[in-house]
DNA sequence: CATGAATGAGGATTCATTCAT
DNA sequence: GATGAATGAATCCTCATTCAT
């Protein structure tokens, strides 16, 4: 077995045991036995139980971007936020250990280095801020960009936590949507005026 | 000391604690010594950690809902969601560990015992139901409610999220305020014709 | 309430207890309770846990003694002897508790007081010679009369350590029956010659 | 050091403790400490210091079995009942510790498992009279066997006693020697007639 | 290279006992 | 006198990590 696929492995596993078990939760041995791998292999793997969930994290945030990659140029920025929110809330439906993982790393990191912690939601709204861009038309407010960058990655980290408590798909759904639908009508609201 | 007071002194150090070291990080060795306890008080005002994580629970809970408990009557039912955003971003920012805090146990009794995560959750949009339900006008939908408690709650999850991560009051408060002046325009939207 | 009933019922709790749960099982706060006390009037009647053990294993046998004590003059020493293992059954089924909680005192008393133990044994052993000598006819050899003691109480102990493995009573009768039918055979062959 | 030899010390240990304090003051520490064994070399041998005392527990009757195995065939009932009263008194006056290691974890799975108490207590009883089988002549009465098997378990456990809180093993002698004597004779009493 | 074996540090909890009232 | 409140010490167990092979 490579050790590309050992990795693989243990980081799977190690988002299945997250989401079930939290952060601490979320032991060395019950990873390892998850992922089929003997103990010593994780640490052979990973130097450290640190290290396998920091990399746990760049998979997890790598992924999760890529769900919300698709916004078509000029359809303006309020259409490509409120497209952004459903789209993140179908990813966070469809891969709920993910979702769930993401959101206990992320405030494991903040607790474990929160320099890396800042970092790492930066590049996200930076990111997120590049998808929307080419979104924009002509008299959409370039400086709503990042706020809006914001909003969404904070309603996306609010319906985790709702998903994680309630776990009702339909419930969240038509809290999403309208949400989706108030940022259309607040970009919709700050145009430009010629 | 009444034991009110130990029970009081105790909950006040969890809160502390776990928003320091989250849910599992929270020893109870920790927790005793930060308030200034010995450790075996600690089980002798509180069965179980178990127990002392949801007494902490529910006092928070009890806090943050004071937090939001001013409406104005008949004020509208948008500037209203819109008010209660802005309302409880300043009780999150002034108060952190309680914020943070709330965010972890919420997570941690989701997993030890979701239906009281649910049943707390649900209570919690049933009152918030109830306090916007005063401030609506006659031409506000009474279907945007519940939709709009249960936005205003996941914004506030993603808000306290946001805050564990990054810690920049500004930026949440920027974000936090086009939020509010979404909801107020959803609500303006989807007024009721005559 | 007298103390010396709230002795009394302190002692009876601790019998029932120890038999549940051994003597290390049995805790302070479990007997208190269990008489109805609260847990400091058991420091209060008896200085010490040890104490307790010590006048509960002192009032046990005490009372089995007087389960055995009947004997009629000039019975015979085989037949006195099979009388009283005999009665000592009676009294192991009838008085389970007492019978355990009086065996797991004997073994903690030889660990924590070896000469206390060994002493109590030592008189149990002086009274049932006592209780014996009457019974001797003439051709009854007085040697046996020491020996005879230690078999009952060995076969006393073994019946209770049975009893408290298998429980079942009718098994016990028969092995016990043979057992005194055994020793009646046995003071019989040693008659004195004339 | 093989994982058997660590296993086998630490049993070694647990009986010598066990014999010292009890199976309640047996704790894993000073086990461990006794085996020169590192407190969590405990813990990986066995599961559970409940998982230790039952290893324990089968690992001394399997020896104490081999103690009395040894009966000449068609010898006669009664001669080879008293043979193995006779041979255990030897046992249990060599092994002290062992024998009263078995005596508390008797009690103590008693307690914890009533029913493996029965069914070891039971397979006992049964080992035992397999043994003694062969040993019967034809005028033996074969319905002795299974209370002759009970006795000499009786009698046993009721000398482990005895000699737990007394210690004098000439005394022990003489009472186990009458004993034997007098299965002998019961046997002899009851022989079959032609 | 890969892993079975081993362990030091630290976790929650329980207990007998003591005081202040 | 009698007791609710309080606690230091000790218990079993788990975990991340290392190391010899």
């Amino acid at each position: 077995m490579s050790i590309e696929q050992r990795r693989a492995d243990l980081i799977a596993a190690t988002i299945e045991v997250i989401a079930e078990s939290g952060c601490d939760g979320a032991t060395t041995r019950t990873i390892a036995k998850r992922a089929g791998a003997p103990l010593a292999a994780l640490h052979y793997s990973f130097s450290t139980k640190e290290d396998l969930f920091f990399s746990t994290f760049h998979s997890l945030v790598f992924d999760q971007i890529r769900a919300i990659l698709h916004v078509r140029p000029n359809s303006g920025l309020g259409r490509a936020s409120g497209h952004a929110i459903r789209q993140f809330l179908v990813w966070v439906t469809q891969n709920k250990s993910a979702a769930r993982a993401q959101l206990e790393l992320s405030l494991w990191i903040a607790r474990h280095d929160s320099a890396a912690g800042q970092e790492s939601y930066q590049s996200a709204i930076d990111l997120l801020t590049s998808i929307l861009a080419p979104a924009m038309r002509s008299d959409d407010n370039p400086e709503l960009l990042e706020p809006l960058a914001k909003i969404i990655i904070i309603a996306a980290d609010g319906v985790v936590v709702h998903d994680a408590i309630v776990g009702d798909n339909l419930a969240i759904g038509v809290a999403s949507d309208s949400l989706a639908e108030s940022v259309e009508l607040f970009v919709e609201a700050n145009r430009l005026r010629r």
